[in-house]
DNA sequence: CATCAGGGCCCTG
DNA sequence: CAGGGCCCTGAT
């Protein structure tokens, strides 16, 4: 059990996204599952995370429009940052958030189609958000795999617990992720006691692999897309399907969609074709036919506005779906 | 009660 | 390239 620190020290920063970027459907995806190292509220937003060997807190608020986007961020840390420090956040966060995607042509061209056209009024300005490291993000994905919700939001917590620290800032308490190398030096054993049942193997070996500075996430960042499936497929428990969705959400390549997985697959049947079960060919043609250029986009914001009207209202057949 | 597939992936044959 | 095994959980 680790006390929670507190984060006193504030340094506040404003930023401008390139244009159109709405906060909410950027910083809150309903489709996730929730996770104790951020929480969203209209127009605000907080999220730790570890730079330089220590522990933030950063709380997001929304103080533009969609058009003229402006963002305050507040820094919150133990110690006061200096100045380089401050800096170097800035690019980090510019791109956990993407703030710099180009997707303006999406709209353009997609402002009046027949599906797309009322989604698109509602969440101009939604993009693919990374918001974590890319490790993190691994580690998001491992937990996924081949479990329920409730499974993967206790197997996310149960490592917070054991390998993160709490903090608190701006009276939230939030979890924090680690540093790869202190999951590195745990056990197999150790990660199972945890529930996470096989994919402990996963987690040391992905952490070993971070660790020893095997991967490289801002070189990631400038290669490819095919250059970065490769370097993600040698990640050991990682496979085609977390590529798939790392390409998107964590490296913004709006363009392929290549596999849908099968529940989004029953989905999409039903929103798009109103049917039961669509076979993925017939979804992923559809899609190249319509939104070349821009498929996994297209995909996104029906995915999403689907989630967002099941806040507010209750569309029996989705609950279906979704293996809480 | 038992059995089985699953929001995958790895390994084997 | 097909198919079994793996942690667990919920469905049947």
């Amino acid at each position: 059990m680790t006390k929670t620190m507190e984060l006193q020290n504030k340094a506040t920063i404003e930023l401008k996204p390139i244009p159109p970027y709405n906060f909410d459907a950027n910083f809150h995806k309903p489709s996730h599952f929730p996770s104790s190292d951020n929480i969203w509220e209209k127009g605000k937003y907080w999220i730790t995370m570890v730079w330089d060997s220590q522990e933030l807190g950063l709380k997001f608020e929304d103080i533009g429009t969609i058009d003229i986007p402006r963002i305050r961020v507040n820094v919150y840390s133990r110690k006061t940052l200096s100045k380089e420090l401050i800096d170097s956040l800035i690019p980090e966060t510019r791109w956990r958030f993407n703030f710099d995607s180009d997707i303006s042509e999406f709209f353009e061209k997609f402002k009046d189609d027949k599906v797309l056209g009322s989604i698109i009024k509602k969440w101009k300005g939604m993009k693919p958000i990374a918001a974590n490291s890319l490790y993190e993000t691994l580690v998001i994905y491992v937990v996924l795999q081949n479990a329920t919700v409730r499974r993967s939001v206790q197997m996310l917590e149960n490592l917070f617990e054991k390998f993160g620290k709490k903090v608190r800032f701006d009276n939230k308490v939030l979890s924090t992720f680690w540093e790869p190398s202190k999951m590195a030096k745990s056990t197999e054993k150790v990660l199972r006691d945890l529930k996470v049942g096989y994919r402990a193997k996963f987690l040391m070996k992905i952490s070993e692999q971070f660790a020893n500075e095997e991967i490289d996430e801002f070189v990631l960042r400038k290669m490819t897309k095919d250059e970065i499936k490769k370097e993600m497929l040698k990640l050991y428990g990682i496979g085609p399907a977390s590529v798939e969705y790392l390409l998107f959400e964590d490296f913004y390549f709006c363009d392929k969609l290549e596999k849908v997985p099968p529940w989004e697959q029953k989905i999409m049947s039903r929103l798009i074709f109103k049917k039961k079960l669509v076979p993925v060919e017939k979804i992923l043609e559809f899609f190249k036919k319509k939104y070349s250029g821009w498929n996994k986009l297209a995909f996104h914001y029906i995915w999403e506005d689907v989630f967002w009207k099941r806040k507010h209202e209750r569309i029996e057949w989705l609950e279906k779906e979704i293996r809480l």
